[in-house]
DNA sequence: ATCGAGTGAGAACGACCGTTCTCACCGAGC
DNA sequence: GCTCGGTGAGAACGGTCGTTCTCACTCGAT
């Protein structure tokens, strides 16, 4: 055995996570995945028994990266207003990486959503957590009506992504920024 | 000669355009397109001479019936105000047909945008044509700033069809419709 | 009536893909 | 030292896909 089965397995997630992500998940095929981690095809297919696994195993992945990166932007303010804030500052940061090409979700789900329940499925719990966060710092900062001020607050940021992706710019970024400083205004109680 | 040659080719665009869009592109096959469309295979490669000349002519179709269904929309209306929030009204009929899956060009953008140079293209041409519209009807509207609005605008219409796209709703029209209501009255001078 | 260009139906081809199988080989336990 | 379960490298398999080819046939022009 020339290496354990935990660094193979992180091998070949990452591997596939670069691949998937930057060419879609169609587009990659497993052999593209054993010569990127260096793994041999037996053990791949004993890590991950399919190529479905493989992706769902990617999309989990993707998932808690992105929340923890999320997190670790809100977490760095404290004023309620200035975390909802950080959600488009961590959108800025995000774009400008020099691999950015979407959402991993927004894209699988355009590529597999009819075909594939249980991608749909994986897109939707994580657009589901991803409001579930906003609600939570829109009611911190004293929304009238948290869920509200999130759904606005979600368009802005999931409009952000794919325009971004297309266009190869981060500035909607900023726009997506000063859109939710004019919602705020609007919604949000005068500052104390 | 069964049928004329402009009667095949619209059979093929109408069929391929139902295929692609329900199923995305890559997953559907030329021949799942022969069968639907009820043409030879021969006649259908010396219509569109690849399969990527069949994807531009579908991407280029949608673009012109979706600017079309939009324009359709604003121009029932004659208060500029209301031909903006046409647009949103324009995205809940298109949230609730029973097909509906999102935009074709971000689920081709997200398929292909890496791996075909032309599906970018057109992806970033689709949404410049949006932007454009947009700046006008704000410009009409009598913003500050015309393109400032339309990009505000056109993040919320964005992320309105892939929430809706992938949550299954059609509320996100309505949040949007919302949103863009509270835009306008932070970006707008007072009505006269 | 005959010729020939173009047709429909589908077989055929070559490439690729997900998955499994082969087999020589290694290292741990007797 | 000698098994033997598990490994790596990659060949092999069955299926699909985009594209081309075959061939009997039709139909308009001569």
């Amino acid at each position: 055995m020339a290496i354990d089965t935990a660094t193979a397995q992180r091998q070949v997630l990452e591997a596939a996570d670069a691949l998937f992500y930057e060419r879609g998940v169609q587009s990659v095929g497993m052999d593209a995945i054993r010569t990127a981690s260096g793994v041999s095809l037996k053990r791949l297919y004993q890590l991950f028994p399919s190529k479905d696994a493989l992706i769902e195993a990617y999309l989990h992945q993707r998932d808690q990266q992105w929340k923890d990166m999320l997190a670790e932007h809100v977490d760095a303010a404290t004023d309620p207003r200035e975390r909802i804030l950080a959600v488009f500052e961590f959108l800025h940061t995000w774009f400008t990486q020099r691999d950015f090409r979407g959402c991993a979700f927004i894209n699988s789900f355009g590529e597999l959503g009819a075909v594939s329940p249980r991608v749909a499925e994986l897109a939707q719990q994580h657009k589901a957590g991803f409001r579930q966060a906003l609600t939570e710092l829109a009611e911190a900062a004293g929304a009238p009506d948290p869920q509200r001020l999130a759904d606005h607050l979600i368009l802005l940021s999931e409009g952000a992504i794919t325009t971004s992706a297309i266009s190869g710019s981060a500035e909607p970024a900023r726009h997506a920024r000063e859109a939710a400083v004019l919602l705020m205004q609007a919604s949000l109680p005068a500052k104390s």
